[in-house]
Order: C-alpha cells, then structure tokens, then sequence
DNA sequence: CGATAATATGAGCAATAACTCGCATTGCAT
DNA sequence: ATGCAATGCGAGTTATTGCTCATATTATCG
C-alpha cells in the first residue's frame, strides 16, 4: 500500500531514445501484467521485472501505479478511435444506411483489437483517484457522432440532436462492449454479421423515425 | 492485504435475533462505506466501526472483505430487480408500445434507487475473486425479457428471440445506466420523460422491424 | 441456578506492495 | 579525454490492512 501520498511527481520526460524505450517498455509491459494476472496483483514491482527494467527506473517516468494504468488505457483508446474515426471517414459519403453499417462494423472491430486488455480494464480498474475521470471510450466519440448527424440533418427528423447522439453512442457501444465481455458466442465468425445487421437496424429506425409511418 | 488464503470459511448462520441485528448492520455499514470512502479506502476494520461492531464479529458471518461487497450488490440487486418484475406484470396486459414505455420507465426508476451506491459498485468494485462473475445488471433479466417477447410474438416479426432480447436489455440497461453515472442532466425533472420516450421509441422501432414499411 | 452454546471483543500478527534514495552506469558535448 | 547530465539500479523503508485467536459477555434451556 501507500507509504505516504507520492511527494515528488516524477515521470521525467525522456529526452533520450534509451529512455523512451524504457517508458515504452513499461507501457506494455503493464499491459501484460494487466491481463496476465490481473489488476490486484498487478504490482508495480513485478510490472518492472516484466519490463526488464528496475523499480527505480519506473518511478522515474511514473509518479504511481495509476499513471502506468491512465498509459494502458490512453494507448487502448487510441486504438480504438482509431479504428471508429477512420470509419467515420469512410462514412462520409455514403448513404446513411451504409454508413451507420460501417460505424457498427468499426465499433465491433474495435472492441475486438484485444478483448482481454478491454476486460481488464472494464471490469477491475477502480475508477477511483487519478483513474476517476478515465473512460474507457471517448467522450468525444459523442461530438463526433453528433456532426455525423448533422450532416444527414435533412434525412433525419431529429429535434435534440445530443440526445440523439447520446442514444445511439451509447447504444453502439454498450451492444459491442457486451458481446465482447459477457457473450462471445455472439461475436462467433458465423453472428458476428447478425448482431452487426440487428445493431444497425436498431440505430436507423431511431434516427429516421420510422414510426412516423405508422400511428 | 491478505496474511494469507483465508483458511477457515467463517460465516456462521445467525441463529439468535442479535446475530441478525449484526449481519444486517454490517451490510448496511459497507453500503455506507463504500459510498463515503470508496472501494479501496473501504477496509474491513472501518466497515466493523461504522456497524458498531468489533473486527472480529465482522468476520464471524463474512469470511472476506469480497463476502461483504457481494452481500451490497446482491441487495442492490434485488431492488432493482423487484422494481423491474413489477413493471413486466403490469405491461403484461398492456400493448407492447405502453409495456415497453412501462418498462423503460421501471429500468430507470431502478437505476435511481441509489445512485451513489450503483456508481461505486460500477465504477471501483473490481470484478476479481468471489466478485468475478458477479454483474451489477441480474442475468435473468434476458430471460424474462425473451418471455415477454414470446407473448408479443404475433405482433412481432422476429427470428432469433434471444438475439433481439440481447439487444433491447442491453440497449435499456445502457441507456440508464450511463445517464445515472454520465449524464445527471438527462435525468433532470423536465428530461427523464424525454429519455424514456425516445429510448421506448428505439426499442418500439427495433421490434415491430418498422423497417419493412419502406425498402 | 448452572451448564453449554452462541455471540461479541479488539490487540496484534503477518504479509504485501507502493515508493525512496544513494549510488552506478551510460551518453553527449566540448 | 573529461566533465556533466541523463538514465538506470535495487535493497530497504513504512504504512496499511486483511485476518486470527484467546478471552469475555450474553442468551438459552433443563
């Protein structure tokens, strides 16, 4: 546990391309150590051994075991807007219905870069300190997704916009984050495409309010 | 930490009303405890304090500091839950678009019986150990949902029944969810209902598959 | 009342792990 | 080459905390 709260805050920045390989080493070594044996024994001892670095190198560039962690998570997550963004891209010119499919597709292959990090991270690191404020996906996805809209502004019959892209972001997300952690026999090769299809269905009904045809 | 594996599995069963009186206190304790003080800085020793109980009472009836968190969630639960079975008897006479109002309605009353408590469970209660397939949101819930769906089933176009319960619990589950957790805002007095509607709206949608009506 | 079982107590043990610090090594510039 | 800064090292310090156990109190029953 704590000895005392961390006085001095370390995490020198490297100057040297010796040491960014040690930050990076560290990086992925808590990775690793992450999901090998989890968050609680995940120490930050044997996050350096596994690093093959010393203890004391490591609090060079990390104040704390949570900075290392905010790393993995940071890394992780740019990955995964990677992936959400570029599709975002491709979306662009196409009709909505195709390109709400290929915003679905990206959010699934994304949770999928690697499932077993995203476990961890999901489901045993206290967002509690430094963590606190840390989420798993962006919060910027929710802007971005909301321009999306308004530039199928005229397809759509959407007063609050937020709200809508709330809907939908959430919905996406909270779909494939699930699969990927409670059912993967829904990602199984042969599903994959039906919860893609079922997924992209649920989101273009909202947005276009199709119960408008009916009364 | 740990001295080491707790050896003895301690947890008598209260036989005498006093014993009773302890156990409750305890789980009362812990709830309270985790809210104030957050998970980590929730130990066994200020959990006995906080009941009015002595360390070594506390760990006649639970073998663990995981025993008394999964007794909170279990009892988070089963609130929930209760909430929730009220809503399916009474949307069971009801057309599926009121029902399906009825039970978005229950889903965030339930997510709003102790916010506090559901972000600690949420956000810093690791899922390691006992906790490991503990889930804040009861597996069942897909269950009775896939039944309910069975009634409405001649309204209803749907092949693959679990699938489409995979997708409306979730998606409902979500939305709540994260705008306890996220989004206060939405919440507020004026906007609950706006988020209950156009959330039942999503599920209305997914359904009755509105998307027949246009090609 | 007296005996036995149930319940309650809390000082202290034992283990762990985050973090420090004095010193060694390596790289860079002049 | 030489000096200075950057980087690396790892044994040890220290506070925390989960948990035990010997003992004391209270309830139940014949």
């Amino acid at each position: 546990m704590l000895a005392r709260k961390p006085q001095t805050t370390p995490r020198k920045i490297a100057s040297q391309a010796r040491a960014h390989a040690t930050v990076d080493a560290l990086v992925e070594a808590t990775a690793r150590i992450l999901v090998r044996d989890g968050f609680d024994r995940a120490s930050t001892n044997r996050i350096a051994e596994a690093a093959g670095v010393s203890i004391g190198s490591l609090y060079q560039y990390f104040p704390s075991k949570e900075s290392l962690v905010v790393a993995v998570i940071e890394r992780h997550n740019r990955d995964l807007m990677t992936i959400v963004n570029a599709a975002f891209v491709d979306a662009k010119d196409k009709p909505l219905k195709e390109g709400l499919a290929l915003l679905v597709a990206a959010a699934i292959d994304g949770h999928r870069v690697d499932p077993a990090l995203h476990r961890v991270l999901a489901e045993q690191t206290p967002r509690s300190g430094a963590l606190a404020n840390v989420e798993l996906f962006q919060r910027d996805a929710y802007g971005i997704f909301r321009s999306y809209l308004e530039e199928h502004r005229d397809e759509l019959h959407i007063e609050d916009l937020d709200l809508a892209a709330f809907v939908c972001v959430t919905s996406i997300e909270a779909l494939t984050h699930t699969a990927v952690i409670h059912r993967p026999d829904i990602l199984a090769e042969e599903r994959v495409d039906q919860l893609s299809e079922e997924t992209s269905r649920l989101i273009f009904g909202y947005l276009c309010r199709l119960d408008r045809l009916i009364r």
